[in-house]
RNA sequence: GGAGUAGUAGCUCAGAUGGUUAGAGUACCUGCCUGUCACGCAGGGUGUCGAGGGUUCGAGUCCCUUCUAUUCCGCCA
């Protein structure tokens, strides 16, 4: 049915016969002439069809859009007026001695070429927006980027080894997605979170070094950049430190971005520490295209007369900070009043600023509605932060969290409406994670990254800290452009220390023996030091991409509230298949 | 759970202040056309104004409820 892929019939075909099937991308009816122009996963060729045979043109009439179709025709060069430049193949077209209607097909939905179409009806008809161009192309990114990373690793001496997608649900972290047992009542598997015991289990029987490209699923709100259903890039390593691992993943991301995305970094990824990250960009993924820190105030504000800003520099538990933005002094009202509204989105009650309009003229040269709060300390502040005439210069000033949340937002924001993006790339390594956070509402500790990460300290250190929060943990993040798209951790690989981390989490050892007690059951058995990571696949494949939703990059994607446009999943089951599986509804289904 | 935005023809959208028969482009259908490549020309409207309720003499427009999509907050070890 085919010599050759539409997109590949080139001049160097001129006088051939050639073959091609594939679908009809648009129909050009002359009354005596008709071109198609055909399409199939290599590119687009155009097909002339001539009276010369009546039967031939008749079907040529009935050809409409997205018709699937054989020629059978000779390749010829076009005169130098009809070559159409545009077209990698618009140099010849094929003249078709024979057409093929091998499928007709309904008007379609939407054009192919039109790219204004909702994503609810690109959702819906999936299969057709499949067909465009621009999703093909994200697709086989996507396929490389997956084929360079099996290939690297393979290379390395790692092996590829499945994990059951049914399996057993864990203590803390996200919602389980649930599947109801048949042959055990009232029990249910969960769907893995992540392979993370399995694959620690693995290390522990010897393999080594292990990786899988595998779905996880996490039963949570979904973002731009977060689907319920995703793909890690999961790789598990024996007798490796932070070091190595970190080295070794650095050297993988490296081959990705330049052998997919001709992407080449000449330079060790930096690395921040959390702590230098929270005081500096206010958030752990920072995005470091971006020139512009949050800077400190709170030691030159302390005994002003002015609550705002007074109090939480008194604060322990708060944060004064200033956020300088060069040439910010162009800003409106109106800007400066939608910058406000935006960081209330963080809890901050204000956003307070300083136009520097002539650091000559002294505090005369300061535009603002907060500096006569503070006139003796005003233009030090300016001098902190190094501002520059024509700056503008925002304040927050409220809890630590608030402030780093609002500002932290906010310099992203303001980096990319003033177009203050200062390379295309720009990765980096946060390390140094504290070991615990501090759970607000119950007052309880909760592991950061997960409770098998190993501490920065003993066990006999574990058990005996003062201030848990503050320990750290070996613990570490890949960071591009302020998006997560990995992270991974030393693992605990003694029976003693896992049991005082799980002591400080506060799970009772029957907790931790019912959630996971194969796992600690394991670690009794010769353990090998262990440590890994894992890759969202989705978004370095939309980071590679230049996507800006995940949604773009995964074939067959769910919508905000996790549903299937295309199959309607989730739906209805058959009373019967429920009652099979012993379960009934408490409140009547609504029509 | 919360905040914002959107929902009108197959698609993308217009439709101040409530007013007669709801429009445009495109797609589609019919006819014409032998060199186009977003072909062109002439003609044709194919509609549950997301759904339900309310106000009104009268609702695409106002009010309430609700559904869907999307962005964000919470959530996501």
């Amino acid at each position: 049915m085919r010599s050759h892929y539409c997109g590949q019939v080139t001049e160097k075909l001129e006088n051939k016969n050639v073959t091609i099937s594939g679908w009809v991308h648009r129909r050009r009816d002359h009354g005596g002439v008709i071109f198609i122009d055909l399409r199939d996963k290599e590119g687009l060729v155009q097909v002339v069809v001539n009276p010369d045979n009546a039967e031939k043109f008749a079907k040529a009439e009935k050809v409409r859009s997205e018709f699937v179709l054989t020629v059978q025709g000779t390749v010829l060069g076009r005169t130098a007026e009809t070559i159409n430049p545009k077209m990698n193949t618009g140099k010849i077209e094929i003249v078709a001695d024979n057409i093929e209607i091998l499928s007709t097909s309904a008007p379609i939905p939407f054009q192919l070429d039109d790219k204004t179409i909702s994503e609810e009806v690109r959702l819906t008809y999936r299969f057709l927006d499949l067909r465009r161009e621009e999703m093909q192309q994200v697709l086989r990114t996507r396929y490389q980027i997956t084929r360079t990373m099996r290939r690297f690793l393979d290379d390395k001496g790692f092996m590829d080894i499945e994990t059951p997608i049914l399996t057993k649900s864990t203590p803390e972290g996200a919602r389980d997605y649930l599947v109801p047992s048949r042959t055990h009542q009232n029990k249910f598997f969960a769907l893995p979170q992540s392979p993370q015991l399995f694959k620690q289990l693995l290390m522990m029987s010897g393999f080594d070094r292990y990786y899988q490209i595998t779905r996880c699923f996490r039963d949570e709100d979904l973002r731009a950049d977060r689907q319920p259903e995703f793909t890690q890039l999961d790789i598990e390593t024996s007798f490796m430190g932070e070091e190595e691992v970190m080295q070794i993943m650095e050297e993988l991301v490296k081959t990705i971005f330049s052998e997919v995305g001709s992407i080449n970094f000449e330079y060790d990824f930096p690395r921040i520490t959390y702590a230098d990250s929270i005081r500096d960009y206010g958030i752990d993924r920072p995005d470091l295209r971006i020139d512009m820190k949050l800077v400190d105030v709170a030691d030159l504000l302390q005994d002003i007369d002015f609550k705002v800003f007074a109090g939480p520099a008194k604060d322990p538990q708060g944060r004064v900070a200033a956020l300088r933005v060069p040439e910010g002094g162009k800003m409106t009202r109106k800007e400066i009043d939608d910058y406000t509204n935006f960081v209330s989105i963080y809890g901050a009650k204000g956003l307070a600023y300083i136009k520097v309009n002539k650091l000559a003229d002294g505090l005369a040269g300061l535009q603002s509605p907060i500096v006569k709060f503070f006139p003796e300390q005003a233009l030090e502040v300016m001098a902190r932060v190094g501002a520059e005439d024509g700056d503008l210069v925002f304040f927050g000033a409220d809890k630590a969290k608030i402030v780093n949340e609002a500002l932290g937002a906010l310099r992203c924001k303001i980096g990319e409406d003033l177009a203050m993006l200062e390379k295309d790339w720009a990765p980096v390594w946060v390390v140094d994670f504290p070991m615990f956070e501090l759970d607000e509402q119950t007052a309880r500790l909760a592991a950061i990254h997960h409770p098998f990460t190993q501490p920065k300290a003993t066990t006999e250190e574990i058990l005996n800290h003062k201030a848990p929060e503050q320990m750290l943990s070996k613990a570490y993040d890949l960071v591009i452009n302020g998006l997560e798209v990995g992270g991974g951790s030393v693992r605990i690989h003694d029976t003693d220390m896992q049991a005082a981390v799980l002591k400080l989490l506060g799970i009772s050892d029957k907790e931790a023996n019912d959630k996971f007690g194969f796992l600690l059951n394991a670690l009794k058995y010769g353990c090998p030091p262990h440590a890994g990571m894992a890759f969202g696949l989705d978004r370095l494949v939309m980071i590679i991409a230049n996507r800006d939703s995940i949604r773009d990059v995964i074939a067959f994607p769910k919508t905000q509230s996790a549903a299937c446009m295309l199959t309607e999943a989730p739906g209805l089951v058959d009373n019967e298949q429920l009652s099979e599986l012993d379960l009934r509804f408490r409140k009547p289904i609504k029509e």
